[in-house]
DNA sequence: GATGAATGAGTATTCATTCAT
DNA sequence: TATGAATGAATACTCATTCAT
């Protein structure tokens, strides 16, 4: 390994450690009520530091969206390559990567969501959001190939995949976000799992002809 | 009608006014991004006299949420009290109802989120956020009893309504999140209602025994 | 008086009243180690009031600028339109004209200087710049008016009014910016005047025919 | 040449080297928006290295000041020691001086005004600050001289050599300040050489008896 | 010596909120 | 009531300077 190579390790390194520290301070406190110094103090770095990894705020809050999509997209090219499964099998890898991505990092939605601001993306570096998008396109088109199988061999109902696989995304987005929300206004909370079961119960029961 | 009464109906009025401006400016820019000023020239007020109608922004903000959730559970109320209508009818109205709401205010889902932070909520009278509670509690409620005649009868999946009700209106959330998403990343926007019609379609088909 | 005309005179009155200190403050401190909130300190007013008159300190610092040159354009138009003068006394004028120019503010010079860096020019708005550049070039004109007659009638040595006006602008710029210079390098001071005049007297010589 | 006179030579090299590189920043960006960084950066040195050379940006900052004096004042002793000229060349010789001083760095009377702020003087070593003031007194001495011949045998007008000096270091200040000036002002440039021949050809003029 | 990553004090600027009119 | 000028605390961001390598 080579001193250049070695220092852009480093490099990602710290990037990392001052992602995760990110994430935590934004989920706790929402983007605007988190400071950078907020962030600063909890990756143990001085505030000046993070402006050498990162642009500014937005750039940072979107290297989130970035972070998560990317392990979402590892375990759905995982979940397609692997030539042993089932149908069966795919579907319930496809629920359990959906419900991983939201262990990891439950505020991916938030952050896909802060994005859409045009005040946001002004912000950003043409190369973050140009990933962005790619790894979002990418994530979908492998999703999509969980359903092609079954589609194309007139078990599935006969939609387009891209279009179930828009169906399951906005089904997790949105089980995701309805618990967070009831977290408030019911104080209940971690219904999760058990919802996002049931959702996808339905789901498989649905596409079947 | 009193002096006091019609003084007490202009008030409403205003805050109206001010609410949909509101909408239109948070819509557009994020919670954040938009200031009290760009919200008080929306609604050709004077920043001053929004403090006049909401206690502080944050107020204002819960206030959008009100507004809709308000809207939303009377649907749901005259949905199910109109005896004559058959469960296939009733499954309709519900998506027609969610259908109105997200064209009525699309935002209310992130509204519900933003909702969340304890920074946030702090800033709410508690007046205001009881009632958000309880119309939410409502609202949910309605929802559920759409399918307690079907998961009575035995039609439906055997699955507690309030369960369908949580999966209808996370799966509405989802897809209006994820059509606004997709809309940034992947430049395709308005697919909004065959996106709906397609998860409503699964989910109908997914429920039934 | 309408009460639009007296708002606007009122806010004119505000803005003199930050100039005036912001001058003060930058002649103590220079342009860099003048703070925003010193300014405001010492006009009395919050620093978030500045920027109501003033879209940043780089336009604070132009207007400094933009007031003297108008001072300037004025004495030069009451010399030129005043015509009962000799040409000896109109010679005078233009010395006292920019003698009190200096005693008005110093810092004229430097202030336009400052002005050259493209970094600063970008901050400015275009009607401020424009402004500037408009009353410089009329200045400029007028001050050549006063040499027209003497160079027409062949008693001065054969140049174009504006060249001449050139240099006097430039003895003038060179005698304020020297006078400040020495008295950090050998600590004499108020020279101004004789030096001044002493300029002024070898230019009238060295233009006579 | 021992060892350590060929350090102390390097060592000469490098400082001038970020001279140089400080005297293009400074002149395009001016002092405040010029950052470390810019210099190093054109040094081709990392900014560290540049604090191994100079106590800080002030002192950077003044050495410019003492480079160029230290220039204008060996031309100007070159002048004084040729026994073989007339006044007349000498005059020129003097104009041609300052030409070159400019040609060699238009920014002189810039650098000299930024050292009065008395924030910066603090910043500066009292053995560069001493160095600055002597060599100024100096050059002025060399310049008075010029005139001194002129005035002692009556051919010139009755001034003290040394308020003549003073007139020319001005005239020279201001036609460099005012060409610069007038650079943004009305987008013409270069006359500088012209506007410094008339401004001599008066002067010339002027000091005759 | 040279580096350049890290620092953190310093500052311009913003904006929710207030209050005299 | 309505205004909108003024506030000033809050904060993103900068950059001269340091220091471990």
């Amino acid at each position: 390994m080579g001193i250049q190579e070695r220092k852009e390790r480093e490099r990602e390194r710290r990037k990392q450690q001052i992602i995760v520290a990110a994430k935590r301070v934004f989920s706790d406190k929402g983007f605007s009520k988190a400071t950078m110094e907020d962030i600063a103090k909890e990756a143990e770095f001085s505030p000046g530091t993070l402006y050498l990894y990162f642009k500014n705020k937005d750039e940072l809050y979107a290297s989130l969206s970035l972070r998560i999509l990317h392990y979402l997209y590892i375990r759905l090219e995982n979940l397609n390559s692997d030539e042993h499964m089932s149908r069966g099998q795919r579907m319930d890898g496809l629920k359990d990567a959906m419900y991983d991505v939201y262990k990891f990092d439950p505020m991916i939605l938030i952050n896909l969501f802060h994005l859409q601001s045009s005040e946001t993306l002004k912000n950003l570096t043409p190369e973050l959001l140009s990933e962005i998008k790619k790894l979002s396109r990418s994530s979908l088109a492998e999703m999509a190939k969980v359903f092609e199988d079954g589609v194309n061999s007139g078990i599935y109902i006969n939609k387009r995949p891209i279009a179930l696989a828009d169906i399951v995304w906005s089904l997790f987005s949105g089980v995701v976000l309805w618990e967070t929300s009831k977290s408030i206004i019911n104080a209940e909370k971690d219904y999760l799992k058990d919802t996002l079961e049931t959702a996808f119960e339905i789901f498989n029961r649905g596409i079947l002809k």
